[in-house]
DNA sequence: TGAATGATGTTT
DNA sequence: AACATCATTCAT
């Protein structure tokens, strides 16, 4: 029996709905103190500040947005709304501002964790959505900038989806139009339908 | 099942 | 004033 390596930074270092879509059915896990916790990516968004107006970086670089414009293959997590965190995955090359948010898991491993962190016990209430599965693997600012190689966050490789649904994303006033959200025909783990 | 709303604080 | 959200409440 041998571990699973965590998908490497060139991974990430590909068009980034391309990266969207390869995502779906990897496997987000987090390590600390309190334990393990991890769930299999069944909803991502694509965010390119190139051409769209929705990406935090649309209007250049800034302190929060920082780790967007940054290597891939690292975490980038903000703050919004004044009490949540989202975690998104950074793509494309150095200097290139996009990223992959996580919107939904299918919880894995320490879902009792995962219930202690979030305060609740229904399972299909941990991790849909990007501000639930963000608490539910205890991520936050202090992980923003962080590899997804570990010590701290992973992404691990799994199997993907048989076929993939594309609609507009959620939850923006600009940027309405693209379909760039992805998650797998039927997957009954997601934020919305 | 869906609309309305308050909780919270950072960013623009 | 807006925000890549969530939990609760109230109405269908």
């Amino acid at each position: 029996m041998s571990a699973q390596a965590p998908l490497p930074p060139e991974y990430f270092d590909r068009p980034t709905l391309e990266v969207a879509r390869d995502l779906l059915g990897c496997v987000l896990m987090s390590d600390s103190p309190a334990g393990r916790a991890s769930g299999r990516i069944v909803e991502t968004e694509g965010y390119i500040a190139r051409i769209d107006p929705a990406a935090h970086a649309y209007r250049g670089r800034t302190v929060r947005n920082a780790p967007m414009w940054g290597s891939p293959g690292h975490a980038y997590i903000y703050f919004t709304y004044g009490m949540h965190y989202c975690t998104n995955v950074v793509t494309e090359a150095d200097g290139v501002a996009a990223a992959v948010l996580i919107r939904a898991l299918e919880p894995l491993e320490g879902l009792d964790l995962m219930a202690e962190r979030r305060g609740v016990e229904n399972p299909q209430l941990l991790c849909a959505g990007p501000a639930r599965l963000s608490q539910a693997l205890g991520l936050d600012a202090r992980l923003s900038g962080a590899p997804l190689q570990g010590p701290d966050v992973f992404i691990y490789p799994g199997e993907p989806p048989t076929e993939i649904v594309a609609t507009t994303r959620i939850g923006i006033s600009r940027g309405k139009d693209l379909p760039w959200r992805y998650y797998p025909v039927g997957s009954p783990w997601v934020s919305r339908k």
